[in-house]
Parts: C-alpha cells; structure tokens; sequence
DNA sequence: ACCTGAACACCGTTCAAGT
DNA sequence: ACCTGAACACCGTTCAAGT
C-alpha cells in the first residue's frame, strides 16, 4: 500500500528499534527474563548479534526501551476517572495489570524505578493527592507512601514470577502456604494463621486493599 | 588457647562456609553487586574458585547465606519495646537500617522476599497488628501493604545506591531533583514541586513517615 | 576430606570486513 | 548506512588431578 519512494522505504523486514524492543519484549514475556540475550534477539531477528548494537546503546537501553513500551501502552488504554480516589486506583492498577501481564517489568522497575514512562504515573498519583486536598505538607509522604507500595508489590510480582516459571502460579502459593502452616506455632502464630489467606487471596484485590489502607491513612491527615 | 586436638582443629585459614560469606558480605559492601564473582572471592581468600564449591552449592547459596547472616545481626540487635505500634516501628527501621547499611540486601531481598530470615520479620509484624486490636478480617490485607511498602522501600534504596556507587548520594538525589525541577510545568506540576523536598528530605524520616501513614489507614478499619 | 586450576559453555560488547 | 560474525574479556560451574 502505498507509493514506494526508494530511500525512505525499507524492506518491511529492515532492522529497527522498534522490531528489537518488539522481538525483546516477545522474549521476556514467553521465556523469562534469562532467555533474553542478544544472541537469542539476534537469531530471532535471523541477524548477527553486533547489528542489534547499531540501532541500540547497549542491553541497559534495550531493557529502558522494552519498559517504556509497556507502560506507556498501559498508561495510555487508561479511563481516568474524575474521583480522585478512583483515579489513583485507577492508575495503580494500571501499573499492577501491565507488571501482570509482563512480571519482568516489575523487577527491572524496582532496579531503575526512574523511568521515564513513570514520570506519568507519578505525577498522576501526585496530582489526585492534591486535588484529595491533602495539606501541602503531607503531601510528598503520601505520594512516596503510594509509590513505594505499588514498587514494592510490582517486585514481589515479578519475584513469584520468577518461580512460578517451572511449576505454576497457584501451586507456587500453595508450596509456601504449606510451609508457613507447618512453621512450630509457639514461634510463629500469625504466619500460620495467614497461611490460608495466603493461599486463597486474589493478587488484585488485595493490592488495591493496600492502596485503599493507605489511602485511608492518608485521609487521617488533617 | 585451648587444647588442640588433632582432628577437629583446623589452621585458622582453613576455608568455611562462614569465612566465604564474611568475604562475600565485605565485597559487596565496598565493591557492590557486580563485583561479587567467585573469582574476585577466592582471590580474596587466596584460594582456587573452585573450592569455594566445596563449601557452597552455588551463587544463589551464597547470596541467601549472605542475607541470612545480615537480616539475622539486624533482628538480634532489635529492641523490642512493648507497645505494638512502636514495636512495628522499631522492626521496619531495624530492616531500613540494615538495608541503609548493606543495599545489596535490598535487591536481593525484592528478588526474594521469602528468605528465612524474613520470617521473623514478617511475623513480627503480624503478630503486633494482632496485639493491636485489628479485626481478624483486616489482619492479612493489613500485614500485606506493611511488608510490601517495606520490601519496595528496600527495592528503592538499593537502586539509588547503585547510582550513588559513581558519584555520590546527595548529587544524585540533586541530579534527580534538578531533572524534575525543569520538567514541563503544564503536564508534570506536582513532580516540579515535589523537587525541593525530594532534594532535602531525610530518608529514613521520610521511610518512617510512610510506615505511619499505612498504621494510620489501618487504624481506621473497625 | 579438601583444594587446585584448567576447561566448558555461556555472556555482553567490539570491530574489521563486507554490502 | 547498515549488517556480519569472529574475537575478546569476562562469567558461573565442573571436574580430573593433586594433597
């Protein structure tokens, strides 16, 4: 489709930034983050490895773009509400969902959490704090409280990921519920008793239950 | 001192798997993750690499024993006061001060939340929401957002002291602001003012404040 | 039982050489 | 301008050989 202009035009298999991040993301999602070298991206590409480098810095900018990428994706597909509250749900869940559907997102965010494609994010969260009319002073606490949870959880996602790669998910949670249910009870009452939430919990709901503890703390501030 | 007997001593530079993590622990405290090779620690021990495997299965071994022996130093060092709110307290900055101290924890620690020597920490915790007064229905949800704002702070110190290994804190966090400070001011407001406060804000107050922040938003469940 | 150090299979990255 | 693929310096890990 088209008129084919002859410079500008490539051959639709030419090598670009686009095509690698694609080829890398497709990488990281199916294969886990190890599977990503840039002999694997390179074969996938049917390209030698050093051609990669021509069109990216090195594997640092490659990981950077890849994040970019998803979040940005994710960012954009959002419905922000006008309810402050909601809109702060809203985009973290944004966040949980994409670190879901690719947990090697998660665990590259608590390596480099200074994204670019989180800026948006972190001004989303901070501007609802202001328009929740959180006093001026409360409100870099409360911003870093929110960030640090969805961080933290954004971690431990692609932790369990990491894991559950070989077996999977459900049977990953049920091995560590069994283990903290035969802890001796005299030394640890609580994670056993936590055990069986543990096993049962919805990931989803209970980080939105974070958000809304801290949420409700934040409200507190007077 | 003491008898020697002739089996059972050893010369004192005999290898052992606490000699091996010790070093591990002093590498990465001055050279940082990256330095860590069995290599660079066998010549440290003036040894082969290869022995170092008669001691240890391999680098994730290492790893955990080296998390292990911090966390479990940061815990025995724990006053416990009495009261539960403040005894959550002392546990959470107990990690932080250790995290402050050995930031490679903390990566270690988002990439692996279930060390065993977390168990104590994290049952700690639980049982002083218990001791608390919280209902049984919001103990887990509550549990959850303490320990994964406390594992994405750990996460978050450990990824600016790799920056901070180049140059050093303060100018980084300067860098950081400075780049914020100049941002776009009609699509990133809060980021632009949140940069002051970003520059000078004491970490661990700031960590404290959070963990405040998110009892408070537990107190409110009734 | 414990240690040595060469060897193996991999990495990320570079670069002379091609088109 | 863009790509190839061998080469380099490094990993973690193994293992025959030593003591």
């Amino acid at each position: 489709m088209g008129i084919r202009t002859r410079r500008t035009e490539r051959r639709t298999d030419a090598l670009s930034k686009e095509r690698i991040v694609e080829a890398a993301i497709e990488i990281l999602d199916n294969d886990g983050e190890s599977a990503l070298t840039f002999r694997a991206l390179a074969a996938r590409l049917t390209t030698g490895s050093g051609a990669i480098y021509w069109h990216v810095a090195d594997k640092n900018e490659l990981l950077a773009a890849a994040i970019e990428d998803v979040i940005t994706r994710a960012t954009t597909d959002m419905v922000g509400g006008t309810e402050p509250r909601e809109t702060i749900r809203a985009i973290a869940l944004g966040v949980f969902d994409a670190i879901d559907l690719h947990p090697w997102v998660g665990s590259q965010l608590s390596r480099e959490p200074l994204q670019p494609a989180m800026l948006q994010i972190f001004e989303g969260i901070g501007g609802r704090l202001q328009a929740l009319g959180v006093p001026e002073r409360a409100q870099f606490d409360s911003w870093s409280a929110l960030v640090n949870y969805i961080l933290g959880v954004a971690g431990q996602n692609a932790a369990n990921a990491r894991h559950t790669r070989e077996t999977d998910r459900s049977a990953f949670l049920s091995t560590v519920a069994a283990r903290w249910a035969q802890l001796d009870p005299a030394k640890y009452p609580f994670l056993r008793q936590v055990a069986t939430p543990m096993r049962e919990h919805d990931d989803r709901e209970q980080f939105l239950a974070g958000i809304d503890l801290i949420l409700a703390g934040i409200g507190t501030v007077r």
